[in-house]
DNA sequence: TAGATTGTTAATCGATTAACAATC
DNA sequence: TAGATTGTTAATCGATTAACAATC
């Protein structure tokens, strides 16, 4: 029953099949085929198929998938229906509108304490939280039940700050840093490098202005 | 002299490169043997040289690459001299961070310009700018040399703001929503969504404890 | 049964990397 | 020249996808 390896690149679509699934269970019928699903979600239909069974998800031939029960199954598989508590640490530009923002807080990740080193910063409030002391992070953790850390710190305290979560028990974590981190065995960390993602696209638009000129090196067409 | 394809694995790795080269350019010697670079940038060695031969960078058999010449090279390749003015639509809790992050101009991504359909957002300010109503969007986009369009509206809106920034001569967005956008050839998009990176997280953290119940599907060791 | 559609095998594609001839 | 290291060929790996037998 699918007990088979799941890649990553198939977890990262998963979110993309649930929004999928989601919008056409708005129609009036029970099943979905691979075709249509994943003509919705921009995918190859053979490739939605492995994907799904190697989740062990599977749906009926010759009639397609159970729009509710596969709605309920992805949900199940990423964890939609629970609540996973996030703790933010650093309460600069990016921390603090993360802790505010209501797209995470809907989607079931509510922050639950905000932490920063800065004297200047603790004890202010940002929606709703008070900045608490980098020291509180090992009590505070397992007492709120956060399950993922953010790091919106400078690039140079990513790597300590991600030991302290990590050793307050935290095995999920979001790193909003340019610094890569170093983590154990059963720790899964996931970057966003904001500034990294505007210089690949300016070597793009670099490269465009490039051919054009004929002097620059032709680029292979996105897949 | 490498007038070969570039692909979107080498890009991303770029700035990867640039950071690492720049890290060894501190050191007193004047040439760096791939074997470091890679190992400092965490790629395979094989990998690096192709990747600098593909974008038509060369070193010296025996020797290594000059150090200096090769952040100069992967500096103009990246554009990391020159200034690329951003326009941010949406002054929501994420543009109005995004608009006063340091991390973004000091890596030459000036925010020079904040746009926003509500009424009570035009005209407040972020961070020495003053909010614009989103229909500015056409003249001020090129008045103000604006390359690089970021959306941090709400999902909804993303097609329609993309397509106000396309008309107005943006060639490359930084798209913050959850939506996937629809563009014509020659624009560059790039996504971060970060409910979806959480969601990626929670997958993982989810399908741990499973496996330890020995209820769940074992995941394939990431690479 | 006839038609539809899955689950999966086998072929394809692209990217990574080992290995080595070229050459500094 | 001897040693080092590139640039690139060829082998490997993994992921995608076409194709189809299984089966509803």
């Amino acid at each position: 029953m699918g007990d088979k390896d799941v890649s990553s690149a198939t977890v990262a679509r998963l979110p993309n099949y649930l929004r999928s699934v989601m919008d056409l269970a708005a129609e009036d019928v029970a099943n979905v085929s691979s075709d249509r699903l994943a003509n919705h979600a921009g995918v190859n239909p053979a490739t939605l198929r492995r994907d799904l069974a190697s989740l062990g998800v599977t749906g009926t031939r010759g009639v397609g998938y159970d729009i509710k029960y596969l709605t309920f199954q992805i949900s199940v598989i990423l964890g939609v229906n629970q609540e996973w508590p996030v703790a933010v640490v650093g309460a600069g530009n990016i921390g603090r509108a993360l802790t505010s923002y209501q797209g995470l807080a809907s989607r079931g990740f509510p922050v639950r304490a905000v932490f920063d080193i800065a004297e200047d910063k603790i004890g202010t409030e940002v929606s709703g939280l008070v900045v608490e002391p980098l020291s509180n992070v090992s009590h505070r953790i397992p007492e709120l039940n956060v399950t993922v850390g953010v790091i919106a710190t400078s690039a140079d305290a990513a790597q300590s700050v991600a030991q302290l979560l990590i050793d307050a028990g935290i095995q999920s974590i979001l790193n909003f840093t340019a610094d890569s981190l170093d983590v154990p065995e059963g720790v899964t960390v996931r970057r966003v490098d904001l500034a990294t993602e505007l210089q690949i696209l300016s070597f793009y638009q670099q490269r465009e202005s490039a051919v054009a000129d004929g002097t620059g090196i032709p680029l292979k067409p996105k897949p």
